[in-house]
DNA sequence: CAGAATGGTTGACACAGGTCAAATGTGAGC
DNA sequence: GCTCACATTTGACCTGTGTCAACCATTCTG
């Protein structure tokens, strides 16, 4: 079975959606399919033609390339049209550490906001496309549009319940663990975007995943061979397909008696 | 050597700040000595009073209490103004995971924006009091008055950027690295708060500190010891004396040639 | 298509930190 | 001041990951 490819899945449901909707074609929120994921339920048509009219801007960002990089001069957002990013932050001996990894929906470039500098970088795994967002019209837009107020304090919100998360799973989850509960968070974002549940491509290398896990490379790599050997999922390369979600449930979740 | 135990010194401050205002005895924003830590500076006096009737209510909390709960319903965010707090995620398996030790000047509550639930447990670590700031108040005021909008959007990207640190302390950090680095950020939190670079009482105990750090209590403990043996620190119980800052700062930073 | 570069897998072994256990110290409440 | 519950320290031993190394697979390049 042939794992599926995440960015011409998205284009062919982005194109399914606007042949629903055949007279929008122009670029905007308005008609964007990740609305729901980006923004604020409820808006009226005026409301939307503002917000609109912040994100102006789109930019493409290469495979490999970085959408911004630490200490760079904060003044956008980005809501991520397509593609997958990482954020990692580079300690200054060296030390590399994953901070997240983003796909299509998700906005990153918060941690800019603080010091007006960025403290992370941004990279694209695959060729993408943002929505640039400058943070000061956000602000003045907010100031009058109570949703988008509201919508831009959830998603900080949720970054910081996030990374809670994060920390739960590194300050105390052993490596099964720990990969288990990655396959499941990416699979329940692949599927609220209308990917399968069973199936997924990793964009990112073992070394990626395991500095994200506070594992090894090799760690990473062994421990999907267990979890393979014990016919849990089935691993070719970066094609994951998961066989017994319950069984990965069950790994991270230890006492729950299903 | 004796410690300083925190409280006392607080308020000792929090007096002697009292004396050279002798005018101003109302407890409110506007002469609160924790206001360059909690509030935007450049307010105008009418701004102030208006974010000084925002934070209403005042609250008690004993020392092992719950400020709120996980689940529990969200409608306020709490700015410390004295005492010491622990947010703690508790997992369904049991796990208990501290996300973050909170001191005076510091704002907690913000997890719970997202689901309008709180997403951790707040646990008093001493006798505390907090200014109850009900967050759609916040909402609102902050369309006004920009300053305080753009401080809420400052805080939380402070608290995400200071997740992504830990998230670097626990995904790539050795146990003498972690202790170290967290013994310098309570130092520079309580030094900003007028307190000695080299002397603290820790609130908390080794349970807690190896649960934030991802580390056993036994380990926290022979880390401690270890310290103490190469002469960087003196420990007497919870009262740590530091006697070689820069041994801490090259333990966390090893590539830094003095 | 050869060759290089990159990424992934697997094995052998070392070691940091976890686990278990015992002893001691300490503070709150009576 | 006594007692009890709790926190801390320390030792001995074990184990999960890290480390190092060899090898394989895949993709890219010319």
């Amino acid at each position: 079975m042939r794992g599926i490819d995440l960015s011409h899945a998205l284009d062919a449901i982005a194109a399914k959606i606007r042949d629903m909707n055949p007279h929008t074609i122009k670029v905007a929120c308005s008609n964007c399919n990740l609305r729901e994921l980006c923004m604020p339920i409820d808006l009226s048509a005026d409301e939307l033609d503002r917000i609109d009219a912040v994100v102006g801007v789109r930019r493409k960002v290469k495979r490999g390339a970085t959408l911004f990089r630490n200490r760079e001069k904060f003044t956008n957002l980005y809501a991520i049209r397509t593609g997958f990013f990482k954020t990692c932050l580079i300690a200054e001996d060296g030390r590399d550490q994953v901070t997240g990894f983003q796909m299509a929906g998700e906005v990153i470039g918060l941690d800019g906001i603080v010091n007006d500098r960025h403290a992370c970088d941004a990279v694209a795994l695959e060729d993408a496309e943002v929505c640039v967002m400058p943070f000061d019209r956000i602000e003045e837009l907010s100031r009058d549009i109570n949703a988008l107020q509201h919508h831009v304090h959830k998603i900080m919100s949720r970054e910081i319940v996030r990374e809670h998360g994060v920390m739960l799973l590194l300050g105390s989850m052993r490596a099964e663990e720990r990969l288990a509960a990655f396959l499941l968070n990416l699979l329940q974002r692949l599927h609220a975007r209308g990917f399968s549940r069973s199936e997924l491509v990793l964009r990112m290398t073992r070394e990626e995943i395991g500095s994200y896990l506070g594992l090894k490379l090799e760690t990473v790599s062994r421990t999907f061979s267990k979890l393979a050997e014990e016919g849990i999922i089935e691993v070719h390369q970066r094609h994951v397909h998961i066989l017994d979600a319950d069984a990965l449930k069950d790994i991270v979740n230890p006492k729950a008696c299903h």
